[in-house]
DNA sequence: TTCATAGTTCGATCCTAACCGAAGCATCGT
DNA sequence: ACGATGCTTCGGTTAGGATCGAACTATGAA
């Protein structure tokens, strides 16, 4: 009767809001403290600690003492991916924390899944390189072309560095604003990451949403430039 | 602060032992009547009813009255695989629901999982498709060949009328046991359907493992040869 | 009609686990 | 050394929900 898995100690897990909300506040990827923590999951601090170390006895999450500072992040990029889609799942069946407020729309248009870009501008990315053949679209699969190489290299990304890399380069990954894919994999990360860096972007404390500055948003799009 | 879809809810309904081992149980693919259901939650039928409601409300079942039966179903595959993907999470940080019994290795050999075949067997089949060229690997990934698709043709697989249903033909969907890939999509289901068609295998009752006949077993590694 | 089977609803019990106040460690700054 | 900050542990309270017995509804069989 009893066969495979456990999925349900996962399940309780995740179960409780605030532990979900705490694990979403990370599923921005940054490493957030038990205090900022305690903050996203609207509890005392103490509470938090033992959902923590819960969290972190189930294999969740990780922590790396930092002074006097705890730093907790997802254990894995594993997790991360369940997650989002256990959110994909969600978002389809209309599973919202609250009426679609003022931070809504900033949180569709561009975010941040773990490590790469999501929302409308994550999803526009992709397609815009499929479309211009950068990326081939195989099945469910994801293939830099030779032409996508060299039109990275272009814009400051060293695809040979990422090869080396024990991780994927492309994996497609579910969008639950969009519902459709978007770009992960540590090409993915690595785009995200030099947005960032030439100031074209920048995250918002405390939250999952990615703020384009406007010449930025003006190179992005010129970049990235949509399919019809 | 509160951002993105509600993943505590499903969390929570996942989390209960009982209601996760009904959802495991629907795994099987096969549709289950609430008392079948309440033998496999370890719990009586009164109480299977009030977990079998908040399941049909949340969207995660569906039911069919039958006469007097009540037949349930995950609601859909996508259900279906999101479960896939928390047991392959839960598989690999080592949760499991017992210490592993007589049924266990029935089950890593061959089982199903929602409507293709999964498992030792699962993952031979998908391998040894693309070690022949049935199959191409691209990325995430999979890709029938021309040559596969007349192999295919050959046992009894008709890929035209396949390729025109919505959903996609070939999908891979990471077993939990072997923690590699096998074959989803309706190609995936076809060929599971094939099988016990033809009398190779057959399904046991109130468990996913799938059982081949000695007869269909000597047929499948014949088709199916190890790649080294 | 009458009985049997399948399932739901109600009511009451009971237990787990979430929660916070208070106290206790650990680490940093001064 | 001393206080301040970040976090954990302990203890006691409370609430939610899982559970089952009993009663009720619905369908089928005889």
């Amino acid at each position: 009767m009893k066969e495979g898995p456990d999925i349900a100690q996962i399940g309780a897990l995740i179960g409780d809001p605030a532990r979900a909300n705490m694990l979403t506040a990370l599923m921005g990827g940054k490493a957030l403290t038990a205090t900022e923590l305690a903050a996203a999951g609207g509890i005392t601090v103490q509470t938090a600690s033992t959902h923590l170390a819960k969290l972190e006895a189930g294999n969740l999450l990780t922590q790396r003492k930092q002074g006097r500072h705890r730093y907790f992040t997802l254990a894995d990029d594993s997790v991360g991916k369940f997650l989002e889609s256990i959110m994909g799942f969600a978002a389809g069946r209309g599973y919202l924390r609250h009426k679609p407020g003022p931070k809504e729309p900033a949180l569709r248009k561009a975010r941040i899944c773990y490590d790469h870009l999501a929302g409308d501008y994550g999803v526009r990315m992709l397609d815009s390189m499929i479309g211009r053949g950068a990326i081939d679209a195989i099945g469910d699969g994801l293939v830099l072309t030779k032409s996508g190489e060299t039109a990275l290299k272009d814009i400051g990304i060293d695809v040979h560095t990422l090869k080396s890399s024990r991780r994927p380069l492309c994996r497609s990954c579910l969008d639950w604003s969009e519902r459709r894919a978007h770009l992960a994999g540590s090409l993915g990360k690595a785009l995200l990451s030099n947005f960032l860096d030439k100031g074209w972007a920048h995250r918002t404390a405390g939250s999952r949403c990615v703020v384009f500055s406007p010449e930025g948003e003006r190179q992005f799009l010129m970049l990235f430039p949509a399919i019809k």
